[in-house]
DNA sequence: TTACTATATAATAATTATTACTATTTGTCA
DNA sequence: TGACAAATAGTAATAATTATTATATAGTAA
């Protein structure tokens, strides 16, 4: 893993509120700080906890609201969860997905190229893998017109 | 996408039920059939409503465990929403995820390899696609040694 | 067919997760 | 140093998930 520039990354954190005229609060600062150096994809409640360490004030709301103005930014990813609620497939066949992130539509396509796709050796090893999904991200035909 | 034979998925189905011990209720059927022809991944509350057309009676919580028994014997596959809650990560650099279907925990790994993997064309002509997510999901190590 | 029994169900409650609201506080800048 | 837009804490509301329990039913064997 490339490793993770705190330095650099806060630098470009400070440009980015300052460009989209956020301010520097300690809630904003710790937040990001936090899930910077964390590596285990924490959920809000995680980070909420985490962060009380060092601001035993500090609300739930804030950390989802900061969560999602992180996410707005780029500055963070959301890796689960996209859609609140859990989604279901009775297509078990190979194919592929893309999300509209903004309606999350979740539309199947096929694809030879990522059926092909391999699981590298190392990780077969390592881990008791069934099963590789490849996941596009973007907006849909609708929601690219309006945007 | 290889069309779903719904003749042949049923037939399956049938066929996994007895194995397992699993009845053949109207519920259990309905709510297949439903997911079978569905291509637009849904939800629970989703499948609830769509059913309920055919069984007005049904209950939320059948939908629930049927939705989760089905997914135990790999007749469908949840394409979202696998933990329950959000989860973030701040590291948006090039880096990949396996997920534990047990413990749920998220790990990165690296790989040149999935770095490399492109966006197919006609998906960027049709799509407007900002991020391709590679996801491998089994049993970490120790969730490998328990079961 | 009928009676039995393990499993499944409907109805509902409990829990957990997400999102919204509002009075107060605070960072920014003139 | 104010003025004030933006952010926050505290809390409420909503939505999603999971658990509970009394009743009903599918499957089986007499
Ligand atoms: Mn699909
Ligand atoms: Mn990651
Ligand atoms: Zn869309
Ligand atoms: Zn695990």
């Amino acid at each position: 893993m490339k490793k993770l520039n705190v330095e650099e990354a806060m630098k470009i954190f400070y440009q980015k509120c300052e460009e989209r005229g956020l301010k520097i609060t300690p809630q904003r600062v710790f937040i990001y700080q936090e899930l910077l150096q964390a590596t285990d994809h924490p959920s809000i409640d995680e980070i909420y906890q985490r962060v009380k360490d060092s601001l035993p004030n500090i609300s739930f709301d804030t950390v989802y609201r900061t969560a999602f103005s992180l996410t707005e930014m780029k500055l963070v990813d959301i890796v689960e969860g996209h859609s609140g609620s859990r989604r279901f497939d009775a297509n078990t066949g190979p194919h592929h997905h893309f999300r509209c992130l903004k309606c999350h539509k979740i539309i199947d396509f096929d694809s030879d190229y990522y059926d092909k796709v391999i699981i590298p050796e190392e990780l077969q090893r390592k881990f008791n893998i069934v099963a590789k999904k490849i996941m596009l991200e973007g907006f849909c035909e609708e929601c690219s017109q309006i945007e």
